[in-house]
RNA sequence: GGCCCGGUGGUCAAGUGGCUAAGACACCGCCCUUUCACGGCGGUAACACGAGUUCGACCCUCGUCCGGGUCACCA
């Protein structure tokens, strides 16, 4: 009977949620889910000189945006808590303790000044902590601990040999013991490393998958050495491929602010649609067996597998982010749309109301995201000052002489419509052309234009006029008759 | 610089010794059409390089080059 696979999203309380981060989340909760695990939560806040207030929310908010919901965690409790590492202080020193007894571990009493002029003076050979106080005699070390010296403990790592690890997507890693340095446990002011509470929760908490980036492939070793120390299995390792972003010069580095958005809320503010965010990343690094793009988050449930994940680096491309946001809009049923839209729609129509279905229905496959409506929308809320030469169209068959013919005609039949529907306006519109003996563009170019002021816009003649209302558009068009006679 | 990991079109990527080397984004063209978009159709464009192994290499081995990551009392 195998385990229950479980996996665990440990983020730093910055107030930040890096897409990458995030796509680590997603990648522990899909491979948790996709065995029918469970998918742990646990705050990483033992670097109190970062810490933020009201960082968690942002992390719980997050998660709760994309859906992806936690089986544990501070807020939801569960049997492995407390799951908040500063709550569990006192667990780490236990820990260190022990391993500096069995003679695995030593306290170092060096200082932050002599630790710099070691690492400033490097030369060649790593120049790393030169393991000074490993072999301290132990009246000495009694006697600094009994004057309260500040100390940090460290982990005696081998100095000959390697060692190896095996990754779920890397395969076999394996690095010299000489490249390590004797490993931080515990720091002076008594909080844990990141690497030590790391191996320390992560084995209290039966975690059985660890999930990463594979920045921290090459200090993997040092994890593998401290389970052995501790005589504990060692976890899987799934390192996951870097998530890139382009540099102006066209070079690539880990994906970071100067890329552009790189926050979640970032992203969400700029006009992306979470659940669009989600799907993007989990397609960053990860391919699966039938090449589909789009996936909801349950969809991702269940068609994920660990060896479909790539090992080549990926480029954050924010064009493919678009497209994927507006294929989602597009195929979102019209009332959700509008719900949606509505925030986006009263920056251009504060008050009152507007024939939404129909500003949808022109909207809808034009938007890639929500946040184009009020630009795409302003001439509506005020006529752009056109020039009378947008009337000329060689392929409608349009100039300044038929489109005023052509205006005049419209104003009555419109003034004179009882009802102001778009199926009302078309079908006049309609019916004046074979009365005029044009084609349709020829008539319906100038009036478009007479509406909009602006040569491009979404939707034609027809919406255009049923949004703007009947008073509106009637004024337009003689605004564009009196341009065409002067 | 040492160590580690990568290298299929501009980008994301299938591919796992024998293929005309998929697909998607972007780009270009055509069609649809009252403009734009959507949609449809088509197109440009790739196995970093050099040696091996093999009847045969994008796929295996080695070297080179390029790219990235990492070397903290940060996570």
């Amino acid at each position: 009977m195998p385990q229950k696979v479980r996996t665990r999203f440990a983020p730093s309380p910055t107030g930040f949620m890096h897409v990458g981060n995030l796509r680590t989340a997603l990648f522990e909760y899909l491979i948790a889910k996709s065995n029918g695990g469970d998918f742990i939560l646990r705050i990483e806040d033992t670097d109190r000189e970062r810490y933020v207030d009201g960082a968690v929310d942002v992390i719980y908010d997050t998660l709760r945006q994309v859906g992806l919901q936690h089986d544990e965690g501070p807020d939801v409790g569960g049997v492995y808590g407390p799951y908040v590492q500063s709550e569990r202080k006192g667990l780490y020193r236990q820990y260190a303790e022990q391993l500096v007894r069995e003679g695995k571990a030593y306290c170092c009493f060096c200082t932050k000044e002599r630790l710099d002029a070691l690492h400033a003076g490097k030369g060649e050979n790593g120049g790393g902590y030169d393991r000074h106080c490993r072999n301290l005699p132990k009246e000495e070390v009694d006697c600094l601990l009994a004057a309260g010296t500040p100390h940090v403990i460290r982990q005696k790592m081998p100095t000959e040999g390697s060692t190896t690890f095996d990754d779920a997507v890397y395969g076999p890693i394996t690095i010299d013991n000489k490249e390590l340095e004797d490993q931080i446990l515990l720091k002076s002011d008594g909080y844990p490393t990141y690497n030590f509470a790391n191996v320390i929760d992560d084995h209290l908490m039966k975690i059985t998958h660890v999930v990463r980036g594979c920045e921290y492939l090459t200090s993997t070793p040092k994890y593998k050495l401290l389970y052995e120390a501790f005589g504990w299995d060692v976890p899987t390792y799934v390192h996951l491929p870097l998530i890139m972003g382009k540099n102006p010069d066209g070079s690539v580095s880990k994906l970071s602010k100067r890329h552009g958005s790189t926050g979640f809320s970032d992203l969400v503010a700029d006009g992306y649609l979470p659940e669009v965010i989600v799907n993007y990343i989990a397609l960053l690094g990860w391919c699966p067996k039938d090449n589909r793009e789009i996936f909801t988050l349950p969809e991702l449930v269940e068609n994920f597998s660990i060896d479909g994940i790539s090992k080549s680096p990926a480029v954050f491309d924010y064009d493919k982010l678009l497209w994927f946001n507006g294929e989602y809009i597009r195929a979102m049923p019209q009332d959700e749309f509008i719900r949606r839209a509505m925030p986006y729609f009263r920056r251009v129509f504060p008050a009152g109301n507007r024939p939404w279905d129909v500003l949808a229905a022109i909207l809808q496959p034009r938007v890639s995201k929500f946040t184009e409506i009020p630009d795409m929308l302003a001439f509506l809320k005020e006529l752009p000052d056109y020039p009378a030469d947008l009337f000329v169209s060689k392929k409608s068959k349009t100039n300044l002489e038929n489109s005023a013919e052509m205006l005049k005609a419209a104003v009555p039949v419109l003034e004179g419509l009882p009802e102001w529907t778009l199926g009302a306006i078309h079908d006049s519109m309609m019916k004046l052309v074979p009365r005029l003996g044009v084609k349709n563009g020829t008539l319906l170019w100038p009036v478009r234009i007479a509406a909009a002021g602006q040569k491009v816009t979404p939707g034609g003649a027809f919406e255009i006029l049923c949004i703007l209302g009947k008073d509106e558009s009637l004024r337009r068009l003689r605004l564009g008759l009196e341009k065409l006679n002067a």
